[in-house]
Formats: C-alpha cells, sequence, structure tokens
DNA sequence: CTATTTATGAATGAATGCAGTGTCAAGCGA
DNA sequence: TCGCTTGACACTGCATTCATTCATAAATAG
C-alpha cells in the first residue's frame, strides 16, 4: 500500500478499527465463511490483500490464526489452500460441543446460581418467549430468536467460569455449522421453523430448570442432547443442500458425501 | 539475516527443518514451556529473533500461533507479553481434558475396538507393566513410563476417530501442566512416585477394560476420574514449588497463589 | 502424436526499511 | 526533594524488496 497513509489508520482505528491485522484476520474469516472461496481453492496471498486493502504481511498473518481455526490448510507446496468439510467431521464437531455443553451446564448447576444469574437467564428466556410469541414467524423474530439463542449460550459459558471451556468452545465453533446458532436458519425457509424452535426453546427452559434445582447430572444430559437438534438441521440442509444454496453460501465449504 | 544464507536452509531443510517459520515456532514454544521468559516479561521481537537466528517475521508468525494457543498474550501497547498460569487456570483445563478423555473413551467403547487396535493398547499397557516391573524405578523406568503413557492418550485419541476432539484436546494440552504427562514428573524426586505411577497405569488397565466390554459409560467415568491424579500432583507442586522449581523451571509460570 | 525436459513467470518465504508510537529517563521547575 | 514535562531511544506494525521454489506451458525429441 501507498506510505502516506498512517495518518489515516489512526482515524481508522478510532472509528473501531484497531489494526490491518485484527481487520483483515475479520473479514478474510467473513468471507471465508460467507463462501467467498470453493474448496481446495488455493487462496493467493496478492490478491487477498488487493481485495482488502492492505499488503501481504497482514494477510500472512491472519492465514496463520485461520489455520489453527482449522478453516484453511497449508499445502505442502507453499501457501494456503481453502480446506473441504466432510459431513463426519462437522457431526463431530456438533458431538464435541454437545460435551463441553453439557460440561458447562453441570458447572452452573453445581457451582449454583447467583441472583443476577438467574435473572440474566430468566431475560434471555423471555426474550425468546417474545420471539415466538406470534403464529408466524416473522424474519426479525427469526433474528431476535437466534440473538437470544447466541446470549442463552454465551451465559451458560460464562456462568460456568471456567477459561479452558471457554477456548475449547470457541475453537470448536469456529468451523462452520459447529456452532449454536449456525444450522438454525437452515429451516428457515420451511414452513417448520418455528416447531423447532419452539424445541430449542423448550430445552432452553428445562436446562435452566435443572440448574436451578443444582441438578448437575441432568443439566448435562439435556445440553448435550440439546446439539441433536442441530445435527438434524444439518442432515436437513445436506439433503436440500442445493435449494439452500443460496440462503447459505457456506454450504459449499461442505464435501460431497 | 544475513542474505548469503538462503543456499545453507536448502541444507539444513533436508536435515529435517521444514522452514524458518516452524522452526522459530517450535523453539519459541520450546523456551517458554522451559520457562526461559519470567511472566509478565515483554517478549521483544528483536531480541529473540537474534537469539534463533531468524528475522523477525517468523518470530512474529510464531508469536501469532503462540497468541492462539493462550501461551502468550497481546499486549495493548503493542507487543507481546509472557502470560502467567493461574492454579485455577490449570484446574480448570485438566478438568476440561478430564471431559475430553472421558468423550474419547466412550466412543470407542461404543464404537468397539478391532483386533488391531487391542493389540496395540495391550502393547502399550505391556510397556508400562515393563517400566513398572522393577522395585525401585530408576529414571530410564521412568522415561520409558512416560512415553506409555502418551502413547496410550494418543491411541484412545486416534481410536475415538473424532477430528474435533483432536483439536481439542491438542488445544487444551499446549498449556503448561494441562497435559496428560506433564504432571508426572512431579512426584519423581519423591519416592513415592512409583506409588502413583502404579494407581495411574492401573486406571489404565480398567479403562481399557470397560472398552473391551463396551462399556462406554464406565470408560468415561474411568477416564473422567484418571485425570484427579493431575490435579493431585499439581497441588504438590505448588506445595513443595521451591524445592521443585530445579526439577521443573517452567513452574515459573504458575503465578504465586 | 506423445512424453519428457527445459524455461519462464508467478507466488511464497524471509528480510529489511520506514514511519509512528509508546516508554523511559533526564532535566527543569516548584 | 518531588513532580511534571519534554526529548530521545527503542520497538512495533506494516510495506516492500529480494531470493528461491514451484507450477505451467512450450518446445523438442522419440
Amino acid at each position: 500500500m501507498m506510505r502516506g497513509l498512517p495518518a489515516l489508520w489512526a482515524e481508522i482505528r478510532v472509528n473501531g478499527m484497531q489494526s490491518q491485522q485484527s481487520r483483515v484476520l475479520v473479514q478474510l474469516r467473513d468471507l471465508i465463511l460467507k463462501g467467498a472461496f470453493a474448496p481446495g481453492e488455493r487462496l493467493a496471498e496478492i490478491p487477498i490483500a488487493e481485495r482488502l486493502d492492505a499488503s501481504r504481511t497482514p494477510v500472512r498473518l491472519a492465514f496463520a490464526t485461520l489455520e489453527q481455526e482449522g478453516l484453511v490448510q497449508s499445502s505442502p507446496s507453499g501457501g494456503y489452500v481453502m480446506r473441504a468439510f466432510t459431513r463426519k467431521e462437522i457431526d463431530d464437531a456438533i458431538a464435541v460441543r454437545g460435551v463441553l455443553e453439557g460440561m458447562a451446564a453441570r458447572l452452573v448447576a453445581e457451582n449454583g446460581l447467583t441472583r443476577q444469574m438467574q435473572e440474566d437467564m430468566n431475560d434471555c428466556l423471555r426474550l425468546g418467549d417474545e420471539a415466538l410469541a406470534a403464529p408466524e414467524l416473522t424474519i426479525d423474530a427469526y433474528a431476535d430468536y437466534v440473538e437470544m439463542n447466541n446470549r442463552f449460550h454465551d451465559l451458560l459459558l460464562k456462568f460456568a467460569d471456567n477459561a479452558a471451556l471457554t477456548r475449547a468452545i470457541e475453537l470448536n465453533n469456529r468451523l462452520p455449522f459447529a456452532a449454536a446458532s449456525a444450522t438454525l436458519p437452515m429451516h428457515s425457509s420451511t414452513g417448520d421453523g418455528r416447531q423447532w424452535l419452539l424445541i430449542t426453546h423448550n430445552q432452553h427452559r428445562s436446562i435452566l430448570h435443572a440448574i436451578e434445582r443444582r441438578e448437575g447430572t441432568r443439566a448435562q444430559a439435556l445440553a448435550m442432547e440439546h446439539v441433536e437438534v442441530a445435527r438434524m438441521n444439518l442432515r436437513h440442509a445436506y439433503e436440500t443442500a442445493d435449494e439452500s444454496r443460496g440462503l447459505m453460501p457456506a454450504l459449499r465449504l461442505l464435501s460431497r458425501p
């Protein structure tokens, strides 16, 4: 890039962008998860650097991180290649998430909820109630539910108060379709999307109920079972892959079974 | 470094060293885990680059990876700082390892062992028998046991056949004292080291027994309990921190309780 | 016409130069 | 003597340059 820009960066930095490194990392990860690259495609530094308006250095830094996250893999002949994800990989990652979130739920149950925690979780559930109140599921209500869902899982993790657990789940969630809300949109096109959300919402309620009663094993089992919905959604996505492609471009990252 | 060296690199590369990037990453991680830097210490690029005989670029790359691994943290004012690890963090990571290895054991039990797998695991246990056969524990026997221990856990993970699980455990094991064999040496100075190894070895045997009988829940419970020895060793290390410092320099990475 | 070899070019890995900023210390003022 | 200010040094972040390697394509030989 041009040499005169540093003065501009200060301005950019104030506007919320920290550095080229993090900006490139976030934007590149976003591109990948939006399916901008085909599996197996060579990720050349120069075009990407130009596309993100940075030099090759921060792009290389981002690649190092993305490789750790498992989104790209380094080619033996140098450079990086877009990864493909098999169905088994995603399924396995969902299973791992089940185990880890089960652990989180158990820990919270065992440690007990403070008054504040209880209020936060209940607020969260209330938002879900509101999102699902109407008999017809609008797009906005859908977005609200997804946000609530993320918040519920984040709160559980936060209250579990285990940094290693948080790290493990965050790594796991980097894989496409492994995160809690990643598979939710798959049913939004079909009419029965609301049905599924009602089911998962009820599961949330049961988990909180178990936690409140300090039933650790029950909370754990419920949280593990909770991810089965994600697995079903994934299967649905595979079966209707061709129609869903337009809605979820990241589906192209899944290798054909 | 000097420009004329590339010709030499080719030679080095043939000798097993892949690239500056990986070499610097491995060596720097090694330095960190050997306690070469004090917690909170600023990790300046230039001295480290000179120390590892590379330029600043691969060092920066390595920092990016090590930050992902949680060994260093980026300072808000730029650059990287050596992390300190609290006892709770290590304890939590050991708990996470217990849950993940419990999952691995359960998966292997549920999927069943092939003849080959069974032989591999039994070979592994036999090596442990041999290492512990003598009434007195020599240093060599100790090393053999540690190697066997690593192999046992690796085999379990391999047979579980779940890439996400492997990734999660590997990330977890990057933390000092969180990995399976990381806390084993702590008792080696004391006389009762062999006692503990006998206990963990027996646990291995029980886990395999449960797996062979496809008792998934039992295998999982045993694997979870198995990490308690690590937690005890960690406590022992904290209590005898001052004497053990010479044996395990990485102990200085633990922040004072 | 096909296969092998060579040559050219593009892209990576590594090093270095440059600008900006943070930090530390010394000096000055109160 | 203590605190504040200012200046200098050092270090980071980024861009760019350089050398090597890999891949692709073309040309020649069989």
